[in-house]
DNA sequence: GCGGGCTTACTTACCAGTAAGTAAGTGTGG
DNA sequence: CCACACTTACTTACTGGTAAGTAAGCCCGC
């Protein structure tokens, strides 16, 4: 509708290329987390901006490409709040893996989208499986490093393989509570439960009771 | 699972209803499994014994339907190598885990059915997320259940809430390591690590160390 | 400082593919 | 002979993706 009377409306004045981007990353990772990626259409995304889902795929070319960026978007936000530092060491990492738990309680969209995604990717020729994989496998090699830097302090010497069991176990309690969480919030308390994990398994791992406290 | 499905047998014989329904759900859970139930379709199932799609809707109505029995299904299959017919409680539960998960460990497509699932599950309006929950809900109670029964045993006084804390946390490992097996399993042995989460949990909780051993 | 040309950010229209579901017809075993 | 298992043929509803057109902003010679 072409408005020649000069009568300008309220001019919604047009965003930036970077700011629809991040418009659309957002919405992605709301349609995304609350269907899934293949059920969540471009159709539903653009009409969160209030554009077409071709206006989207202008901005990013394909599907495929829009969820490794939203995949991409949702390490950028997480590591926001980490005050520019790089990934902690040691305990520290262990208190910074409850406080993520704390704040995931309060931002249930992103938790949504992360576990629908990585639940979807396990099927075959998932887009994102091999981000998740690649993602669990730093994750394992960062926690078991925090172990093994845990296990130096106090001077224990742990068995061949025990710190990547740990890992696993940390990561595992930590995306399985969040299902239950997401499921039925009411019955899994996520930053408690979490902590009293975590604790469980760095105490029969080092063999002294080990307390996060903290934050 | 009979039916050796002579597929190519030009004159083979009709299959019975029930037996027809059985095979369709054998390969509805396979399907599901290795796709997910959003990108797994009604001609996958029906290729995979041998009908169009039309055939499947003529016995099950409708692809939400199917999934329904799909669960109930894995249930039934499930509970079958559970020779003593009802669950197992104290010690025995936790043995009884760590055994499924070292089963668990040669059936990929069960694990991979049953993580599909559950991760879509927690999209809106999922028609499995009833199921899921109410199965988390019932596993709860039976491993807090199982928990207290242990504290019992051992004169050991529970704080409140505790054993349901456990019992999540016991869940929770399960399904995380399932996960990242599925994504990667030179990476994670799953009965070993599954046995090492629970004791850690169980030993944090009763304040003692736990083995659980057993088979 | 302003008109013209170029780029950006879309829209509309359409494509081919695939989904679930339905209705009606067909072959066959009992 | 006829109920049932199933097929064929179809509809309706979307999907992601493409092509082409358009309106608005931005830079530049003049």
């Amino acid at each position: 509708m072409p408005d020649a009377t000069g009568q300008a409306a309220p001019k919604a004045k047009r965003p930036t290329r970077d700011e629809r981007r991040e418009e659309i990353l957002a919405a992605a990772t709301r349609v995304f987390g609350s269907k899934g990626y293949h059920q969540g259409s471009l159709v539903d995304v653009a009409a969160q901006v209030g554009i077409t889902h071709a206006g989207v795929l202008h901005h990013f070319g394909s599907k495929d490409k829009l969820l490794w960026e939203v995949l991409e978007y949702r390490d950028r936000v997480d590591v926001q709040h980490l005050e520019g530092k790089h990934i902690p060491g040691g305990m520290e990492l262990f208190r910074h893996l409850v406080t993520t738990a704390r704040l995931n309680a309060d931002r249930r969209g992103i938790v949504q989208a992360y576990a629908v995604l990585t639940g979807e990717s396990v099927t075959d020729g998932h887009p994102a499986s091999t981000w998740v994989a690649e993602r669990f496998s730093v994750l394992r090699g960062e926690i078991s490093q925090a172990v093994r830097e845990l296990a130096a302090e106090r001077d224990v010497t742990l068995p061949e393989g025990e710190p990547e069991r740990a890992a696993a176990a940390v990561i595992a309690v930590m995306d399985g509570l969040q299902l239950q969480w997401l499921l039925d919030p009411e019955a899994v308390d996520l930053a408690s439960a979490t902590g009293f994990a975590i604790e469980s398994i760095l105490t029969a791992t080092l063999g002294a009771a080990v307390r996060i406290a903290g934050s």
